[in-house]
DNA sequence: CTTTGGCGCGTTAAACCGTC
DNA sequence: GACGGTTTAACGCGCCAAAG
């Protein structure tokens, strides 16, 4: 593979037209003329030897190349803000700050909640959080992007420790007035033939989940599926089927459809994500501390 | 140490192109 | 035809390394 010569002021003009949409409002943004700008993109184009922008009726539109690079280039301008944050701790000698990473699943509930207890204890910590997939968590943490990372599923990263935080097991739920939401336990065999939606095909919830229905020799009707808890819950709340899903999304979601236990007792392992050869910094021991506190209250 | 030439980046002015 | 937007052309400035 070649390399490519490319200039961080290219780059920063390209991520500009990127996010403003428009030659001239980037060139604002960045605080020169347009010509300025459209030179350096033409000229970031012949660096990376192909086509960003289609001009479509005078204007841009960027290429399905430009947004796969642009991705990248979002990843990078993280790392650029590192050193920024760094610079601006240094000079205020503050306390700290706590990058967090998570899933999806877990960003959506389950983090915010911990974040909120943790921000009331520490103030003067800055705390952001960043919802990805589970492997790219692991590597925000790898690359040093991401203080903590929380997952599920175990993913491998040399540069990453992973360690199991506590277990929650996963409830039923199905939608209002269903035959089901009558029960106290919600078994295996209840769900023999009701339409069930699932997390997507090879991901770790559906793998375990196809397991135990398995193991068990119940047949369900497989119908629709779903990558995020929040939309298997929303397919649930229509009345697509019943489904499993993890404690607190089915906990945040107990309004709109009814939750049950579920046995056998299905435990999902959450674990943190952590870079393998540092000590870690005290503030981000507490918050381990907080999930820790917070998963037990799930059990 | 100074000069020189190349390079990157910026500017303004003007041309050009759809759209309203 | 005015307007908003992009591209092209011509040029200036500062930096840097090689040459004198």
């Amino acid at each position: 593979m070649t390399t490519v010569d490319l200039r961080i002021r290219q780059v920063e003009a390209f991520r500009a037209v990127m996010q403003q949409r428009s030659v001239t409002r980037a060139a604002e943004s960045l605080g020169v003329s347009q010509p300025a700008v459209s030179r350096l993109l033409a000229d970031f184009e012949a660096s990376v030897g192909f086509a960003l922008f289609a001009r479509r009726q005078g204007r841009l539109v960027p290429t399905a190349e430009a947004h796969v690079l642009n991705e990248e280039v979002e990843r990078a301008f993280i790392g650029l803000e590192r050193v920024a944050q760094a610079a601006g701790q240094i000079r205020e000698r503050r306390r700290g700050a706590l990058r967090i990473a998570g899933t999806f699943d877990l960003a959506a509930d389950f983090l915010p909640r911990v974040i909120a207890l943790f921000a009331r204890e520490h103030d003067g910590v800055d705390v952001s959080l960043l919802a990805l997939e589970p492997a790219a968590v692991v590597e925000h943490v790898g690359a040093q992007r991401c203080d903590l990372g929380f997952v599920v599923p175990l993913i491998a990263h040399p540069q990453v420790r992973l360690e199991a935080l506590g277990q929650w097991p996963m409830r039923c739920i199905v939608p209002r007035g269903h035959r089901l939401a009558r029960k106290r336990i919600v078994t295996a065999a209840d769900c023999a033939g009701e339409a069930f939606v699932s997390f997507l095909k090879l991901s770790e919830p559906r793998t375990k989940i196809d397991r135990i229905f398995a193991d068990s020799g119940v047949t369900r009707q497989m119908g629709v599926e779903a990558a995020l808890a929040q939309s298997i819950v929303a397919l649930v709340e229509a009345g697509a089927g019943i489904a499993l899903v993890d404690p607190l999304s089915a906990a945040g979601a107990a309004a709109r459809v009814v939750v049950k236990r579920f046995s056998p007792v299905l435990p999902e392992t959450v674990h943190v994500a952590r870079l393998a050869e540092q000590s870690q910094s005290m503030v981000a021991d507490a918050f381990v501390r907080h999930v820790v506190t917070v998963l037990g209250h799930l059990r």
